[in-house]
DNA sequence: AAGACACGCAACCGCTCCGTT
DNA sequence: AAACGGAGCGGTTGCGTGTCT
């Protein structure tokens, strides 16, 4: 036996919200607020909704913090980032970018996003990085658990990653360039970053760490690591609070 | 000018999650 | 522990509008 619906269709109003309805729901949840209740705000507003569609029609159309207008192109990267990242979570995905709601991010991502990110990723390719220029760019971001991450490749080829002074534990660990060897590796392409350091770490390394984060870049490039820091390998999943000073000779992907 | 088609977006549907009893 | 029910989420649909032929 399936669920009962939430509301009986045949007595409630569906399709488009009209403005008068727009009106009574606005001012209803501003005076009133949404009492913890969506099944039974419609009744106390004096709309014959669904309070389901109440509660949608509230968090995409009608809060006010909501973000109205064209997505731009630092955001486009974000959601194509954080897609590659973590895929359709589409909510969580709507958490780092302000004013913008699930729903929204979702409909960008399927009519225009999707398009663009599956034409750019057809059209990498890998090129010889014996010679390449190195890459420069820097990212901030807010992560799903609150924490601040900021990541800097410079000409020199150090890599920042530290946590917002206020937030979580802090720690730096250098790594000499000179302790690198070849085979170290950070690998670049339109969606992802890779990097590998295949030397014994420090010993203030801190290997605790094996939080799953979903770290961005400002220019749309994602970072992702492999290995870990017990094993001796580099994991951008587990650097938080570090400090990173590496040579690379890698593949990259543009 | 009109019909066909493509696109964007609001809204709905049905499922899962999670708190409460 | 199980059942229940509301909230939240992601997939999908349908309609209005713009563009093309």
């Amino acid at each position: 036996m399936g669920r009962s619906p939430c509301c009986d269709k045949t007595k409630v109003k569906r399709g488009p919200w009209s403005p008068e309805e727009d009106t009574i729901l606005r001012n209803h949840i501003q005076n009133h607020g949404t009492g913890g209740n969506w099944i039974a705000l419609p009744h106390k507003a004096g709309l014959k909704r669904c309070g389901k569609s109440c509660r949608l029609r509230w968090l995409n159309y009608l809060r006010p913090d909501i973000k109205l207008g064209g997505f731009t192109e630092e955001e486009d990267n974000i959601i194509s980032s954080l897609y590659v990242n973590i895929g359709s979570r589409w909510s969580v995905i709507a958490s780092h970018l302000q004013g913008r709601t699930d729903n929204d991010v979702k409909n960008h991502w399927n009519t225009k996003l999707k398009k663009k990110f599956s034409t750019s990723s057809r059209n990498s390719t890998i090129i010889n990085t014996t010679s390449i220029t190195p890459m420069q760019f820097s990212s901030s971001l807010s992560l799903p658990k609150q924490e601040f991450a900021q990541y800097q490749i410079t000409n020199n080829s150090t890599l920042d990653y530290s946590t917002k002074p206020d937030q979580q534990q802090q720690s730096t660990i250098s790594y000499s360039n000179d302790n690198i060897s070849n085979s170290n590796s950070i690998s670049i392409n339109n969606s992802m970053v890779s990097l590998q350091m295949n030397q014994d770490l420090p010993d203030n390394a801190n290997p605790a760490r094996n939080d799953d984060y979903a770290p961005w870049c400002d220019n749309g490039l994602v970072m992702d690591g492999e290995g870990d820091l017990l094993n001796g390998k580099f994991d951008f999943d587990q650097v938080i609070g570090e400090v990173a000073n590496f040579n690379y000779s890698s593949q990259l992907w543009l």
